[in-house]
DNA sequence: TATAAACTCCCCATTAATGGGGAGGCTGGC
DNA sequence: GCCAGCCTCCCCATTAATGGGGAGTTTATA
């Protein structure tokens, strides 16, 4: 499909965040939709979206820490395919608020959310959003889910490109056997019992662990451990 | 294209793993390329494998760690998008050694390897491998990479069907105290100054990491701490 | 409206981790 | 040939974390 082939070719060459927001109104115009919302999240909240909605809503949304009760966001965390919107759990009484007022807010009834992940635990949404019937939606879908899907990840790999190439790229870089000590202190190794595994005196495995912390600029040893696995240098 | 619809729809329709195993041959033979590979590792370490490198070659590779070494597993960790094996930093003595020997096993030169992260830290590598010059490979991923992209997908989308019940619903839900806790403790501080932050005494923060601990089956902090990022139930 | 799960608080004794020192041998690159 | 970085070993005193108890109050949901 050469349209679809356009819009990324576009996509490629945004230069700044602000170029992701003028394409999700371009593909919610292509597609003839109510709404094209691209965002991700981490636990803490929301760092950054682009998309359709309204300002009232967004604004809302956070407001409220609806983060926590949409059930978009709770459903798609532990999924990994696409979800069709009335596949999703609306049955608690939080959720059915939260739906009625989303729609007041303009929101369509449909929606078809791709989940996109990251490194180091990164976590974005894709959405297509439309105010129409259940068959409609689903021909919808059928026809364009599976270059919704290539868009998504368009606009992820687009925002990481934005967000974390500078962060990837300051991590340190740590010796063999520091990685070793933060490995097996991944593992939940003692001190002790890590540097009987590395054949090695526990004096040692100190210095490894101190020298590990400070090139991560680490407080303690949980927090070097966790940067080390945040920051993909050891896996678990 | 009417043949990767129909090597999609033969795979939706597996119903055991050993399934997956012939569609990568399928693959292998329609693409007319020497191998299709497709791994996984979860955040429990647990791994699984369908491909059609030789069995001498995956033994190998596992008894001699080269998960550690191997520059598509090291470099695809922190990556986001495809990569050409080309891209990759073959610069290490141990790298270099490594991609020879693969070589005398029967692994073509070229590779073109796409990570697939699902939920829970759940992660997977789809992987293309033939033995040609650089243009000709260049051209192939011009061509294909987008559809083996959406294969890839459909590859974990099957396999997480098939392990969702057992690996990933084993993974623990944490109460929001006790998330708190974690992620504090993974920002590294100390059980004083994380109490103080969540407002309340550092007895009760105990009993939120205790009961992390043992939801995550961790022996001490750092462990639990380190599922908690693997598991993807914290990010910090 | 029952009931489970989450949230909050406290004690005592023991073990593990940390901070800040110093010192010698080995290897690869400029 | 020299220097940086890595690997290895050791001491002492202090602080922080752990293991294993018990017990009362909210809150959400079946």
């Amino acid at each position: 499909m050469k349209t679809l082939e356009y819009l990324i070719e576009e996509l490629q060459r945004a230069e700044e965040l602000a170029h992701l927001q003028t394409a999700t109104e371009r593909l919610r115009d292509h597609y003839g939709i109510s709404h094209v919302v691209y965002h991700w999240v981490n636990s803490v909240g929301e760092r950054f979206g682009a998309g359709t909605y309204s300002s009232e809503w967004v604004d809302r949304y956070l407001e409220k820490g609806y983060l926590r009760i949409d059930p978009v966001i709770v459903g798609c965390f532990q999924r990994f395919s696409p979800v069709d919107w009335k596949q999703l759990d609306w049955s608690s009484r939080a959720a059915q608020e939260f739906f009625r007022e989303a729609i007041g807010y303009g929101v369509g009834n449909q929606g078809y959310t791709i989940p996109v992940r990251g490194p180091s635990g990164q976590f974005a949404l894709f959405t297509a959003n439309h105010d129409c019937n259940d068959d409609t939606w689903t021909r919808f879908i059928a026809a364009n889910g599976r270059d919704l899907m290539i868009i998504a990840h368009e606009f992820n790999r687009k925002a990481l490109e934005f967000e974390s190439a500078s962060a990837l790229l300051r991590t340190p870089a740590l010796s063999p056997r520091e990685l070793s000590a933060m490995t097996y202190l991944a593992k939940g190794y003692s001190r002790a019992r890590a540097a009987e595994e590395m054949e090695i005196s526990e004096h040692t495995l100190r210095v490894y662990i101190e020298a590990a912390r400070h090139k991560l600029g680490a407080v303690n040893t949980t927090h070097a451990v966790a940067r080390a696995l945040s920051a993909g240098l050891i896996i678990v």
